[in-house]
DNA sequence: CATGAGCGG
């Protein structure tokens, strides 16, 4: 007598033995293109451990997806999820609403973000040039003397009346009759925005970095001697001989300003120690002056 | 001993 084939299939009994999980069948999932109804069909357990089926229809709004979400949706399910119908697994798997990140594009941001605000005002000067926009006066724009005559010359009458809206390279340029098709030049270093970090400091390097300070002078010496005593290690642009506003006396130091910075820099070598009068003459470069 | 003055917005 055949022993009758023994049932592959669990039975109910044991199904409700081996925990609830265990014996479900997979979610199913179907979605109809036409109508835009996704059909869920999933089997779960109710509160009287009563095994039901559960289906459920979705409305589904269809969005197109990047190319890259398409062909990611080709990929075959792989590992535990191998046999899994195409779709996302209801068991594993949450669709939620849409998650949306902020992309930081430069490190720059990333910091103003997370510095206290506060912190990034001290030692700035809330000041921006009407010419390139760099944070420092307008008259002490280091394209004054480049971009600004090339604005005027362009468009003497607007450029005069201007004074509506802030003027820079970029508005205070196309006001004349060609404005529509007029070609706004904008010098190398100030395209895409310019750095108007760096470039204040590239223009000190000119003139305002070839300053040295001239310490330890008598109370008699005069100007006149300084130039004479720092003229020959280059041209000199200015002489400032520190004095007391109103008796004159000198206060004994004094600011030498070269053209180029390397006469400055041989200055300091040269100067720096000579004995001048009755006295050891100290020469250093001049760090800026307190209000700029 | 020691870091000018002036221009603006």
């Amino acid at each position: 007598m055949p022993v009758p084939e023994a049932d592959t299939k669990p039975s109910w009994a044991e199904q409700v033995e081996f925990g609830e999980d265990e014996a479900l069948p997979p979610a199913i999932e179907d979605f109809d293109d036409d109508t835009g109804v996704k059909t869920v069909t999933e089997y779960k357990y109710n509160e009287d451990g009563k095994k039901v089926k559960l289906v459920r229809k979705y409305k589904i709004e269809v969005k197109k997806v990047s190319k890259s979400t398409a062909i990611r949706k080709t990929w075959k399910k792989y590992g535990a999820a191998a046999g899994d119908p195409p779709g996302p697994n209801p068991s594993n798997t949450i669709i939620s609403e849409e998650t949306f990140m902020q992309f930081v594009h430069s490190k720059e941001q990333l910091l103003e973000q997370e510095e206290d605000p506060l912190a990034k005002m001290k030692g700035q000067k809330m000041v921006s040039c009407r010419i390139c926009k760099g944070d420092h006066w307008t008259t002490r724009c280091p394209y004054k003397d480049s971009l600004q005559p090339l604005q005027e010359s362009l468009d003497p009458e607007k450029n005069k009346t201007e004074g509506g809206e802030a003027g820079g390279p970029a508005s205070a340029a196309p006001g004349g009759p060609k404005r529509e098709g007029g070609v706004k030049y904008v010098i190398p270093s100030m395209r895409d925005g310019g750095n108007k970090r760096g470039e204040s400091m590239v223009a000190r390097g000119k003139d305002e970095a070839a300053t040295i300070r001239v310490t330890n002078l008598s109370e008699d010496t005069r100007e006149s001697d300084l130039q004479e005593l720092f003229r020959p290690f280059g041209a000199i642009s200015r002489i400032y001989l520190a004095k007391d506003k109103v008796t004159g006396q000198s206060k004994g130091f004094a600011f030498i300003n070269f053209h180029r910075r390397e006469d400055a820099a041989r200055a300091i070598a040269g100067v720096s120690g000579f004995g001048y009068d009755h006295l050891i003459l100290n020469v250093e470069w001049a760090k800026p002056s307190g209000n700029q």
